[in-house]
DNA sequence: GTGATTAGTCAGCAA
DNA sequence: TTGCTGACTAATCAC
């Protein structure tokens, strides 16, 4: 892309090219001057000289600062686009990874549900231990609530009255419901 | 925020004001103009007068062009914030969801493997069933998936010998693991 | 012609 | 003095 050339930059440039009282210094030149270098140039200078050469010393500065000013505005945008999408990507990841556990959970809930019915059917006592919480995380779009880790605690009564660790929902204000029944 | 009034202010208005050539057209009149208003209050004026009035409105109006973009810059960068924060937040409750979820499936399989290890030490025979992938029937309201849901099967092959259904985690590409022994 | 956008300029603030 | 930024102007573009 080609600089576009404004009749502002005509005259910035154009004129001061035509005017020798400044020594003909070029923009570029005088924008790298170090404070002495300029001051050592302007040795000679009329005080009027010397005004507009600063003038037009700080106006070259200015407009670097400009463009400066504008590339940095910039840059911040795009920084802000990229984290967006950093944690776009971040969300749609952990929504997959949370499927995935949801699904895995809710089929051994599953087996587990079987398995307790089958306890009860066939008569092999099962006690409650302590209460395992469930919550309703099963669903996607649930809260995220409390949470405890109870341990599982086995115990064996006798040698023909089993006992099995209980799954106990009647203490969750919110019951699962299995709907199909383990063909026997 | 009041607004700052600059020399170039001083100039545009002040000049203006003083030059009753245009008719004394406030800036705020001259800018609400239509076109035809316009050409109605150009009537008797010179050429140099009409192009004069005409840039003027011209420049009023990109006054206001370059203010409306600030603007809609500043804003467009307000939203892209916004959005970064809601998917920030979005982030956390995943995270903290997935955390729960994992806790529970920890739980669970605890409660499990504890049945399973019951069952073999009880000689209680346990047959892997069909294998079951998804379980979307744990909750009642849960929104329909996918449409195959295999079944688990109990059989209870003798009276002293009881068949459990076995939960299989070797189908699973993220293994769960048990951290805690139940007491036996 | 209207509206938006870019580069340059200046005023003013801050370090 | 230097650098940055808001506001303004002029140029340019798209419609």
């Amino acid at each position: 892309m080609s600089k576009k050339i404004f009749l502002s930059q005509i005259k910035s440039e154009g004129i001061h090219m035509q005017q020798p009282s400044s020594k003909n210094v070029s923009d570029e030149e005088l924008i790298a001057l170090s404070v002495k270098e300029l001051n050592r140039m302007l040795k000679g200078l009329t005080r009027e000289e010397v005004i507009k050469l600063k003038q037009r010393r700080r106006t070259l500065k200015n407009r670097g600062y400009a463009a400066n000013c504008r590339e940095k505005r910039i840059s911040q945008k795009e920084v802000l686009e990229t984290e967006k999408d950093i944690l776009r990507n971040e969300v749609d990841r952990l929504q997959r990874e949370n499927d995935i556990v949801r699904m895995e959970l809710s089929a051994l809930k599953n087996r587990y549900d079987a398995l307790q019915r089958f306890a009860e059917a066939n008569k092999i006592h099962v006690v409650t231990a302590q209460p395992l919480y469930l919550g309703n995380s099963v669903r996607q779009d649930s809260p995220p609530k409390q949470t405890c880790l109870p341990q599982t605690q086995v115990t064996q009564h006798s040698f023909n009255h089993h006992s099995f660790p209980k799954y106990s929902e009647s203490m969750h204000h919110e019951s699962v419901i299995v709907k199909q029944e383990p063909r026997m």
